[in-house]
RNA sequence: GCCCGGAUGGUGGAACUGGUAGACACAAAGGACUUAAAAUCCUUUGAGCUCACGCUCGUGCGGGUUCAAGUCCCGCUCCGGGCACCA
């Protein structure tokens, strides 16, 4: 009989057509059956699909068609985060309008996806800049303005004074403009925020709904990240009277206050008249946010003249604008404790400033004048009037207590987190519906005019501006309100805000609603969702805050969008993660055509587990090749053989090891897809799977016992290789005469009896040193196995004459004999 | 700097709840087949010692807990992710 090639090329074409023809991938709501959506974060379509996505979509479509398999209603859909800065960057240098530029790389990274044959519900495709999406965005916006959750107020961006335009971060690294290299500044424009602050609590109270299936790190992050502390508002006074607020985690300290410093944006510093001091808040104010929050850079201030009394002990402080002050956190202001707190401590060395004792460290007292840095430790309230001699933690309460009692302080709650500013001063991105009226002032366009449409016949002049700008035909419009002529905001959204609520579009993507709502209940929340980890924060947490909205607006039916999270790493390659500056990335496409869609995905779920980072090697795909090789080669040379029908037949000795084996492996292999979502370790049980049977002589197939086992490997092993290489999978199956497309066929069952290995290995150690491994049979009692151990020669030879202190058996493991020395 | 991770052979990784460290691959070396090459198949492969049975060491570094530590605790080093306008 002649063998085929394994032409992978022409086999991987033909599935990815039949599946496309009879829509294997579409998805319906019904209530009859268990639904279960899978998600991946989906791309901003940046031009090529770098491995980065190959990787993340290929565990989504593990995912999808196992669960497919096990009998659920699988929704697995795809769409494109195509707004953002790299269209108008290549607008800017090309000139290519951002929506064709967006469009083509859309199709393009479209046509990549399906080569990959991952099973989507194409049409479900949600497109960001889409009018029909975006349109909803708007909508929410009017919606919570209505709410109060929406607001406008003075927020510092960078600004490059020579190319006259806003530039974010990573256009402003070290301080310089990407573009002409000039100085950056911080300017004040007026900007959008969400009251994401606002839903601070709700956020860390969700947690305690998915921390069982989320990584616990990004629960942590999110945590830190919103940092919720409680602590105590103190108003001290400025010496014209008026209160000067501030809040501190450490009301315990309040008595060694010695200094007070405000950040350099806070409006008090408008009274600065030296002009000495006003430069040195100026320079403040324009350095950029990372560097001044930074500790490895140079904590710097200035005193500004001004004097603030302490409540508490009526002491004179002075009060220096300082950098690491941040306006948004707090009241803008802190009090300076030196003697306890780091920071502190290092800016009163520097600028000379006293530092006052009031902690002291029971077990050893502590010299204040011999203080190398602040004592941030417990101990006991010292030179804190009737505070004294209290620990300081409970001092921390009776302070605070008399600070209420005294009219002069407040305890309350503080969060890190700051409200989500979203106006970008940008082209391509989705409208602000507000309109700006000299009467009515800040008006929301009207729900019936909804969307606000982006103009597309846009030219760019080589500079960095939002065309909007200069756009009359856009900027003039009348006000919804009172109907004189208005102009509209020409800020556009945050693409962050595209991507918190693109899971529940993808429900309903053809209702003129926002959401239908029986699909939306059907199909939410997203049970498994994928992604890198560099998302943590940001969006997960945005996209929680905009689950927790569409719920309180009565959209949706849960709180939380995402029931179960995974974190895939990153892929590297040479030792760092591939990216185009480093000039070290792999084009899937090249791979592909060279191995087939299906070594890349073996390969990229074989190389490591999911949670880390992957190191790509061009010899490990040859590795993965090499395996669908040899499972190709027999399942050609004994297709022949298999029967569909059969009688189970005697076995011998050999064929029912296989057999065992062959269970288990579909045990393990379920086990990890399932449970562990470890798919590194699932392949290597496959891989020893047909290491074993290829031992098996070929005069043994042949035999009638034989030929019932062989099929049975064939009609399990073929079904579980489907969710990884599903191509090769429904080639091989087709082969065996089987007509149905295994998308369509239940994942393998095993049967727990035959799974077990008759024997196992288990290992005598004297004082925990392993001295003899025996093989026994499975199943075998503690009280057998130490009496093996003790009969055991060499266990007899090296303990003779010692004496015996105690034993300790593990069943089926190990015998330990712990001996006196 | 702050928050969060990671480190295991020449390499990627395995070891699931403290219980046989190195599964499965890659690479390398040797061999078979071949006129030859490719492909395929077989053998060896953590380090050191030993004729051998075996023994000692070994999971980034330094301590600790335990009969037993890659796994738990304390203290470090290095690498990576995030830090609010990249997405």
């Amino acid at each position: 009989m002649k063998e085929r090639d394994y032409n992978f090329a022409d086999i991987e074409v033909k599935w990815q057509k039949k599946w496309h023809d009879s829509g294997d991938f579409k998805s319906t709501a019904d209530a009859s059956k268990k639904k279960y959506y899978v998600l991946e974060m989906f791309p901003y379509p940046s031009g090529r699909l770098h491995m980065g996505h190959v990787r993340n979509y290929t565990i989504g479509d593990i995912m999808a068609r196992f669960m497919k398999m096990k009998g659920f209603n699988v929704l697995h859909p795809m769409g494109w985060d195509s707004f953002g800065l790299p269209a108008e960057n290549a607008a800017i240098k090309n000139n290519i309008p951002p929506q064709k530029w967006t469009a083509d790389n859309i199709a393009f990274m479209k046509a990549q996806l399906m080569r990959m044959g991952f099973g989507y519900d194409w049409d479900r495709e949600v497109t960001t800049f889409k009018s029909d999406y975006y349109r909803w965005n708007q909508w929410l916006f009017i919606t919570m303005f209505e709410r109060g959750l929406v607001y406008k107020k003075k927020s510092p961006v960078n600004w490059c004074p020579s190319c006259q335009t806003v530039l974010a971060n990573e256009q402003a690294e070290n301080g310089v403009c990407w573009r002409c290299e000039s100085k950056v500044v911080q300017k004040d424009l007026s900007q959008w925020f969400f009251k994401i602050t606002q839903y601070a609590d709700a956020l860390l109270a969700g947690h305690d709904e998915i921390k069982d299936n989320w990584p616990e790190q990004v629960i942590t992050m999110q945590r830190n990240w919103i940092g919720r502390s409680t602590g105590l508002q103190v108003n001290f006074k400025l010496e014209s009277g008026e209160d000067f607020p501030i809040f501190t985690t450490r009301p315990d300290t309040v008595y060694g206050v010695t200094f007070m410093v405000i950040a350099p944006e806070h409006p008090l510093l408008s009274r600065v008249t030296d002009p000495h001091v006003k430069q040195f808040i100026e320079r403040l104010k324009n350095q950029p946010m990372a560097e001044r929050t930074a500790d490895d850079k140079e904590k710097e201030g200035i005193d500004t003249g001004l004097r603030v009394i302490n409540p508490f002990n009526g002491e004179t402080l002075p009060l220096y604008a300082g950098n690491f002050v941040l306006m948004e956190y707090g009241t803008g202001a802190i009090m300076a404790v030196p003697a306890h707190d780091t920071r502190d401590f290092a800016f009163a060395k520097k600028y000379g400033i006293p530092q006052k004792l009031v902690i002291d460290n029971p077990a050893s007292p502590i010299d204040i004048d011999k203080l190398a840095d602040a004592y941030t430790l417990e101990g006991v309230n010292v030179n804190s009037a009737q505070f004294n001699g209290l620990r300081n933690t409970q001092a921390k309460e009776k302070i605070a207590e008399f600070a209420e009692a005294q009219g002069f302080g407040k305890r309350t709650v503080n969060y890190r987190i700051r409200d989500w500013g979203i106006s970008r001063q940008r082209y391509w991105g989705c409208p602000i519906p507000m309109v700006l009226c000299d009467t009515c002032g800040e008006v929301p366009i009207l729900e019936k005019d909804l969307p606000v449409i982006l103009p597309t016949d846009v030219a760019f002049n080589g500079d960095s501006r939002s065309p909007l700008n200069s756009m009359e035909s856009f900027l003039n419009t009348t006000c919804p309100k009172c109907g004189r002529p208005a102009r509209r905001e020409t800020d556009t959204m945050d693409t962050f805000v595209d991507s918190s609520w693109y899971y529940a579009k993808y429900t309903s993507p053809s209702s003129e609603k926002i959401l239908s709502p029986e699909e939306a209940d059907y199909w939410l929340p997203v049970d498994q969702y994928i992604g890198g980890i560099e998302h943590a924060v940001l969006h997960l947490l945005y996209a929680r805050f905009f689950s927790m909205l569409m719920h309180d607006l009565g959209l949706i039916k849960n709180r939380e969008p995402f029931k179960r999270l995974l974190t895939q790493g990153m892929v590297i390659k040479d030792g760092s993660k591939m990216s185009k500056s480093k000039g070290n990335t792999v084009d899937p496409d090249e791979i592909i055509n060279k191995y087939g869609a299906d070594t890349v995905r073996l390969f990229m779920l074989f190389a490591s587990p999911p949670q880390k980072d992957l190191d790509w090697s061009d010899k490990g795909v040859e590795g993965s090749f090499r395996f669908l090789s040899r499972v190709w080669r027999f399942v050609n040379k004994h297709a022949h053989l298999y029967q569909k029908d059969r009688a189970p037949g005697a076995e011998t000795e050999k064929l029912k090891k296989i057999r065992t084996e062959l269970h288990r492996t579909v045990k393990i292999v379920t086990n990890d897809i399932e449970e562990r979502m470890q798919y590194n370790t699932a392949i290597a049980r496959m891989m020893e799977l047909i290491n074993t049977i290829n031992q098996v002589e070929e005069s043994e197939w042949e035999t009638v016992e034989g030929r019932a086992v062989l099929s049975e490997i064939l009609e399990r092993f073929i079904p579980m290789l489907f969710p990884f290489v599903p191509h090769i999978a429904e080639e091989m199956w087709e082969m065996l005469g089987c007509t149905t497309t295994l998308s369509g066929r239940p994942w393998p069952e095993f049967s727990q009896e035959l799974s077990i290995r008759g024997e196992s290995e288990i290992v005598f150690q004297l004082n925990g040193k392993i001295r003899a491994k025996v093989s026994v049979p499975s199943g075998i009692t503690k009280e057998e196995m130490e009496k093996m151990a003790l009969e055991h020669e060499r266990v007899r030879e090296m303990t003779g004459g010692k004496e015996i202190v105690k034993i300790i058996t593990v069943p089926g493991k190990l015998v330990n004999i712990v001996l006196k020395v």
